[in-house]
DNA sequence: CAAATTAATGTTATAACATAACATTTTTAA
DNA sequence: TTAAAAATGTTATGTTATAACATTAATTTG
């Protein structure tokens, strides 16, 4: 499988392309621990190498963290990089385990609604919403 | 400080009560250990037993977990233990670390927006929204 | 009621997730 | 080309959470 980032021209260092094809071949998140497991033959060896570079992932918006499972996930929007990288939201699915990432734009109103009564300037939103796909649900 | 559930005339073991109180007296959200640390003199001696109480609690709606702050929060919601508790959803100050809950009809109406597009059966969300709160603005 | 079963709680050990602190290497820029 | 800064490697440790089993309490039923 393609990664989405692909299509834009940012340059990955070595490691950095190895944790995005792995979580894009991944048809679920993956921990960090998962990932630094399939790679010890790639060069990594320890955690941080792992987390520094799913920070990094995460600073160009090309993975999300998804905070209810301490996992992660490639961006699957098209602009993967250049789209909210603060404003990541998804469904996942608690049978299968996939996760679905939820229109930016949907999001955005999504936001509104909910900060409509507060005075608060949201800086990073994090959605995310359990439950059970149309595949489980048949 | 009086917790909201001592509204409803639900009956809490002497752990439950502890816990609940610690939390409705904190002015944020707090970790499972730190809550520990304050009830050691009051019985409570291993992570497990607090968590195993935070469960029961988290079950009847008296508290939330937040995901992105792995702590916990007593509900503030007049209805404590009696709205949704599937779907409470915060508001994060990252200056001053103070925690709103936000009104249970705006999450719902937010996470229908969230699903248009999607055939999804929603068990339990976790919204959170970090940023700055009005008193750190100024 | 007393024995049998089930459920709840206690306790120890360990698993899973994440970062601090410092050494080394690479890059930048003066 | 050397000094300073940034990035990466490595070891150790911190933080959050649960597995496994023992013990006690509550419930059922003969």
């Amino acid at each position: 499988m393609l990664a989405n980032h692909e299509n834009s021209d940012i340059k990955l260092t070595k490691k950095q392309s190895l944790v995005i094809e792995t979580l894009a071949n991944a048809d679920r998140p993956l921990g960090a621990y998962s990932i630094l497991d399939e790679l010890r033959d790639e060069g990594f060896r320890a955690p941080l190498q792992v987390y520094r570079t799913l920070d990094q992932l995460i600073a160009l918006g090309l993975i999300h963290r998804l905070e209810s499972l301490n996992a992660y996930v490639a961006c699957q929007m098209e602009t993967c990089g250049l789209t909210d990288k603060m404003n990541a939201s998804f469904v996942i699915c608690d049978a299968c385990g996939i996760v679905k990432e939820l229109p930016p734009v949907a999001v955005e109103k999504a936001v509104d609604i909910l900060l409509d009564s507060f005075t608060f300037t949201p800086t990073k939103s994090a959605i995310e919403i359990r439950g059970i796909c149309h595949s489980c649900q048949s």
